[in-house]
DNA sequence: GGACCTGTTTGATCTGACGCAAACTGGGAG
DNA sequence: CTCCCAGTTTGCGTCAGATCAAACAGGTCC
């Protein structure tokens, strides 16, 4: 891999504690693979052959019902570990892997971890508070999807996103990486139809500015306020 | 701790590759506290000062909203690892662990984990995958509930149940802990009425037989099919 | 044995969100 | 410049499931 990636990869959480030298080395296992807009990284199901540090674009998780409805799971931002299918115990992956804008991430295969763990306890420390996260994420996923009705969990998917992938404009937040109503549905559990109501809803109201697979956040205090309080 | 639990222990999958002398120092920085049906081994927010593997009994999991709505997170089996809120970077717990049944649990100060982890690599490695299957799980959940109506849901719920807590009887499986309407319906973002009346239907179809606090599972497969089967 | 409490059942009504259908539009391809 | 298509908007009827309300029953305590 290119060296001026090192600087940038040895600041990350997942290798923290890791020592310089080891850190070389484990760099030098890995290869920089680029994934065009549209591409898939792995596929559910799939034999869980390498795993990945995201460096540049953006990543749609997403798992697919036997009946062939989809759920999108997180997005990946660049930093982050993904397909770590092997360390948590598993042969396949779980889910599908998609670029939605033209990517950029190291790939080290499957077989490497138990050795990379094994010199460098770091990695698993680390890793283990990685999943713990996306523990907290999923349950908290869980909770709204028990408790709150369909314009909070919008709300507060937006603001995540807003979080985790938004770029300030003039007029807002925007997120950085097109994304369509039928995404926002699929990360909230109903349909583009609603999403589409809810937009223009908000569009009237000053609090978003969306378009074609665009959105963008005028008022995050007033969404914030509207994701948080109870309805009243 | 008595030594008679030591056998029992030893072959937990989160000491798998842990060597039988270290097993023994691990366990005897341990302390087993019973706690009595209705209290709690930790609450939701409290600082997290110890983890714990349950030995006996069967805990319930669960998180409030900030508007008193609970939601039912797991139930913790015998032999699990639970409240390693530490270990994932935490410092309070994210949820309220309430014993169902009198239980009984190893306990450890948190501050060992990393002590214990350092000498001992594979405790690292065995609660990767323990955290990993807890995603899963959780993932599996939020797609249930993003695409699955509520019948599904709660007949996934009840097989989960009979999984993990089920106690067979002559007549079909039996969940060897006390849970109410009230209790399905938060494992499965519902009411109790729509609980009620699922069940009162399932009970005239001779799938489950119920009554206060105890459900029974008399036909499992038929039960199976309602769950997997694309409604028709 | 009766009172009482907690959990359960069942009915009636209401509504948020879905499903269906159709029209609309921005932006890329040729 | 125009065509075309994927993504979006919007109206309308419907229904699963929530909410409100009330009666009911199994256990436990005295």
């Amino acid at each position: 891999m290119p060296n001026l990636d090192k600087s940038l990869v040895a600041d990350l959480p997942m290798f923290a504690g890791v020592e310089p030298d080891d850190l070389n080395d484990i760099l030098r296992e890995a290869q920089s693979i680029r994934y065009q807009k549209g591409t898939s990284v792995f596929q559910q199901d799939e034999e869980a052959r390498s795993f990945f540090i995201l460096l540049h674009g953006h990543l749609r998780v997403m798992k697919v019902t036997p009946d062939g409805q989809q759920v999108v799971v997180r997005y990946v931002t660049p930093g982050e570990i993904f397909g770590i299918a092997m360390a948590m115990g598993r042969t396949t992956y779980p889910a599908t892997a998609l670029a939605v804008v033209d990517s950029l991430a190291l790939v080290w295969p499957s077989a490497a971890w138990p050795r990379l763990v094994a010199k460098n306890p770091s990695l698993a420390v680390n890793t283990i508070q990685t999943v713990g996260s996306r523990l907290q994420d999923a349950h908290t996923r869980v909770v709204e999807m028990s408790t709150e009705q369909v314009e909070r969990r919008v709300a507060h998917a937006l603001l995540r996103l807003a979080k985790q992938a938004g770029r300030k404009g003039e007029d807002g937040i925007q997120i950085d990486f097109p994304i369509s109503r039928q995404d926002v549905a699929e990360m909230t559990g109903t349909t583009l139809h609603t999403v589409s109501r809810i937009l223009s809803a908000w569009e009237d109201q000053g609090l978003v500015e969306s378009g074609r697979q665009r959105i963008s956040i005028r008022d995050p205090h007033k969404l914030f306020i509207l994701a948080e309080r109870p309805s009243d």
